[in-house]
DNA sequence: GTTTGTGAAACGATTCACAGCT
DNA sequence: AGCTGTGAATCGTTTCACAAAC
C-alpha cells in the first residue's frame, strides 16, 4: 500500500470518533462538509484524506455513517483484538488500566510489571502484577501484540529491547525518552515534558 | 516573531532535553552533527531549526552546550515559572500532580479541582481538592497560565470554557475530545486513543 | 442543485550543497 | 581543515476548483 501521512492517520481516527457520536444521534449521512466542521479541517481535507483509501460516498449526497464507520475501522485494523502488556505498575501504568478506552477499542491488558516487590503479587483490575524477571517466561506463555511503556527513563530503553527480542512489533512509550529500536518495529512515545514546553513556547511567542 | 512550525518547536525541546544529558557528562561543545544522532534528525535540519532564532554556534567548532542550553530554554520560554491548575482528580490527575517533571521544569500546579464529594477536601501532594463550584472564586485570588483538563470527556468542554472565561490561556487537555475554543488559546490535546489507532494502523498495514 | 473525487496549483517543510567564518 | 548558516532545490501536504455522479 502507499505509504499514507501520519497526520492522515490521525484525522481518520478523529473522524471516526465524530462518526460513532453521529451514529448515537442517529444520523445517517453526513457530508465532507459536516465532518469537517466537527473536526477543524476543511471538505476538501476530508475528501482527500477519505480517496487515499477508495471512494466511499454518494455524489450529491454525502457519507453514510454507518457504512463509513465500518470502512474506517477497517482501515485502522480494528477489527480485531490487540493483546497489550503493560510495563510499569507506577501511578501512569495504574491510571492506563483502569482506561475504559483501552478494553473499548479493542486493546486488552493481559500482563502488567513491574521491579517493585512492594506492588508484584498485587491484584489490579483483575491481574496480577508479576516480576519484571517474568518477562520472558510470561511473553513466551502468552505473546502480545503491543507493549506499553510505563518505566522511569532509566529503565525504559532495557525493556523495551527485551520486549522486541520477545516478538513485539508496536510500543506505546510513556517514558521521557527517544527509544531506539529496530525500524520494524512501531514506536510512538508520548511526552508530557514536550507538549508543556510547546505550551510554553506559545504562551511566550505571541 | 515568524510563525514557527510546530515540528519545530518539538524538535528544539527535544534537542534541549540531549543538551541537557550533555551537559550532564561534562561535554562542552557539540556539532549539529551529534545533536541530530542523538535525535534521530540531520545535521541541516538541526541547523535550520536554530536558524530560525540567530546564529549560536561557531564555524568549524560546533556549538557551546551550556550557551545553546542557556538560547533554547530562552527561546522556549523556560525562564519562568508557570502556575497550573488541574481540572479533575481521577486516576490520571493523580498520576500528574505526583510527576516529577512538572515543577522540574518550572510548571507549578497550585490548584486541584473536582467534583466527586468523596475527593473534595482530601490533601494531594500537599494541596488541598476542592470543589469545582470554587473554581471562579480560586483562580480569581490566584490566576494560572495553564489549565491541565483531566475530566471525563462530557464535562470537558463546559469547564474549559470556564476556565478561558477566567483568564486562562493555555489548555493541556486529556479528555478525549475536540476542544473548541478562542483561538487565541493554546490548546494541546494528549489523546490515547487516537495513539493506540495509529499503532493499530501501522500493525495492519506492513 | 448538491456533494463527491481528484488532478493541478499553492504552500510548507526538509534536504542539498556550498560560501564563509574560525 | 572543519563546521556553521543559508539560499536554492526537492519533496510532501494542503487547498483549489471543477467535471462527474446522483
Amino acid at each position: 500500500m502507499r505509504k499514507i501521512a501520519e497526520s492522515t492517520v490521525r484525522r481518520l481516527s478523529l473522524y471516526l470518533r465524530f462518526l460513532e457520536e453521529f451514529e448515537e444521534q442517529g444520523t445517517e449521512t453526513v457530508s465532507s462538509e459536516a465532518l469537517a466542521a466537527r473536526g477543524g479541517t476543511t471538505s476538501a481535507q476530508v475528501r482527500k484524506d477519505l480517496s487515499f483509501f477508495g471512494s466511499f460516498g454518494k455524489r450529491g449526497l454525502g457519507y453514510s455513517v454507518g457504512e463509513l464507520v465500518q470502512k474506517l475501522r477497517e482501515i485502522l485494523g480494528l477489527g480485531r483484538t490487540y493483546r497489550v502488556a503493560m510495563i510499569g505498575a507506577g501511578k501512569i501504568g495504574s491510571a492506563l488500566v483502569q482506561y475504559r478506552g483501552f478494553l473499548q477499542r479493542g486493546f486488552e491488558i493481559v500482563a502488567i510489571f513491574d521491579t517493585d516487590a512492594s506492588k508484584v503479587g498485587r491484584a489490579w483490575n483483575g491481574l496480577t502484577v508479576r516480576d519484571i524477571r517474568e518477562l520472558e517466561a510470561e511473553l513466551r506463555r502468552q505473546p502480545v501484540d503491543i507493549a506499553v511503556i510505563v518505566t522511569p527513563a532509566e529503565a525504559a530503553q532495557a525493556v523495551a529491547d527485551r520486549c522486541v527480542a520477545l516478538g513485539v512489533k508496536a510500543v506505546l512509550n510513556f517514558a521521557p525518552v527517544q527509544l531506539a529500536l529496530p525500524e520494524d518495529v512501531v514506536v510512538k512515545t508520548v511526552n508530557l515534558a514536550l507538549e508543556l514546553e510547546t505550551l510554553s513556547y506559545a504562551l511566550t511567542n505571541r
